[in-house]
DNA sequence: AACACGGTTGACCATCTAGTCAAGATTGTT
DNA sequence: AACAATCTTGACTAGATGGTCAACCGTGTT
């Protein structure tokens, strides 16, 4: 009866959470490749063969970890416009990035891997999501510019900018550690980073005069 | 006799080069795992037997592919020290960088990979050389914080910020193309991301007064 | 109690891949 | 030309890995 499918639906869910979980980890320390279903399932706590039971395959749990991970990105994303003031907008954005970096390493690294391949799975994605999202926080900086709210700068470079230096608390995460005497940073240390980031980067496109 | 093994050292040296270029190129763009030897082969011109008789594992190749950009990095570095403003410093350092995420985009992103992935092969070079080399330019940071001629930041995070940003024109260069409408970053475009990754660093550093 | 349906799992297979090897080709020297 | 050291390479092997499958288990319904 179909009653059924519904009554051990929770099953299905806390299972295919587990799955994802265990992916994201597993893909983003070894990569697409170097993963194995094995070491994914063992993360996990499952069989193997379960893991094709709600995954057809490697490269479709993979996808699902990938998209789960950009519809974070993308929520984030939506902190760019809680402001129309620059100064708000970017430090919620920069702040909310920075957050993320630190609660979802393994997402960040695995989006990382992927782009960096040539975003093999993803290439859609980019090309539509991402793509429209950019556009238009480009013409909210060419807004704030034309203004007079920050300096004159080129909107695409200082995105770039902010997803670089936030991310890269994420995707080097390691080296950071090691150069902080193989500590992880410190919830101050957290702090510090962020605020420092978000200075930088304020003071960085501020117009002279507001100094 | 001893003397034939000079005798065709060029031959030694002219594959030993083929390969570990074919290698960058390959682990880039696959990761450790997803690379094969054979596409490595392939992509060198030469048998796969014959990679085996120049380097001794998959392993070992790419160890010294990685040592290899880590000396590229190294060099980079140095253009820190050049001058004692911070200004002039810091420009040679971030132009430098970024000219190197355009020459060599592919050891860059073999580099993150390896980082990402918790840097398993070499961990010792963290430790060692990138610490050292770390600390020294710490120490500068501090000493212009100390003179009043940059703002009061913690050095650590201003590395990173450079890193990131500089680094992220290489490691993320597809996704910086798809949103270019999927063309390569024209000459202009290198000259006037570089420009502003300097202009919004220096002018978030640069004491207030010195506007 | 019997059933039906989703979930679980060990054993298995086809394929891929790092690494080996031995025979042969090149090359510089005498 | 004869040689020795180096380089080249096709064929092979052992092991790993994604994916399959058929038997089995658990649970809610009748």
């Amino acid at each position: 009866m179909l009653i059924l499918k519904a009554a051990k639906a929770h099953i299905r869910a806390e299972n295919e959470r587990l799955i994802l979980e265990a992916g994201e980890r597993i893909f983003a320390q070894h990569g697409f490749r170097g993963a194995t279903m094995q070491m994914i399932a063992d993360q996990a706590g499952l069989p193997k063969a379960n893991l094709h039971y709600y995954f057809d395959s490697k490269e479709k749990l993979y996808r699902c970890v990938v998209e789960k991970i950009f519809e974070i990105w993308l929520q984030a994303a939506s902190s760019f416009e809680n402001s129309d003031e620059p100064k708000e907008a970017l430090k919620l954005y920069i702040y909310e990035k920075m957050q993320i970096s630190r609660r979802h390493p393994y997402g960040s690294k695995v989006w990382a891997n992927e782009v960096m391949q040539g975003a093999p799975i993803i290439q859609d994605f980019l090309e539509t999501q991402l793509r429209s999202w950019t556009d238009g926080r480009i013409e909210s900086i060419q807004a704030w510019i034309a203004a007079g709210k920050i300096r004159s700068v080129e909107p695409r470079w200082v995105m770039y900018m902010i997803w670089a230096t936030t991310q890269h608390y994420a995707d080097f995460g390691h080296q950071i550690e090691t150069l902080n005497a193989d500590a992880p940073l410190s919830e101050a240390q957290w702090q510090a980073a962020s605020e420092t980031v978000f200075e930088v980067i304020w003071n960085g496109l501020a117009p002279k005069q507001s100094l």
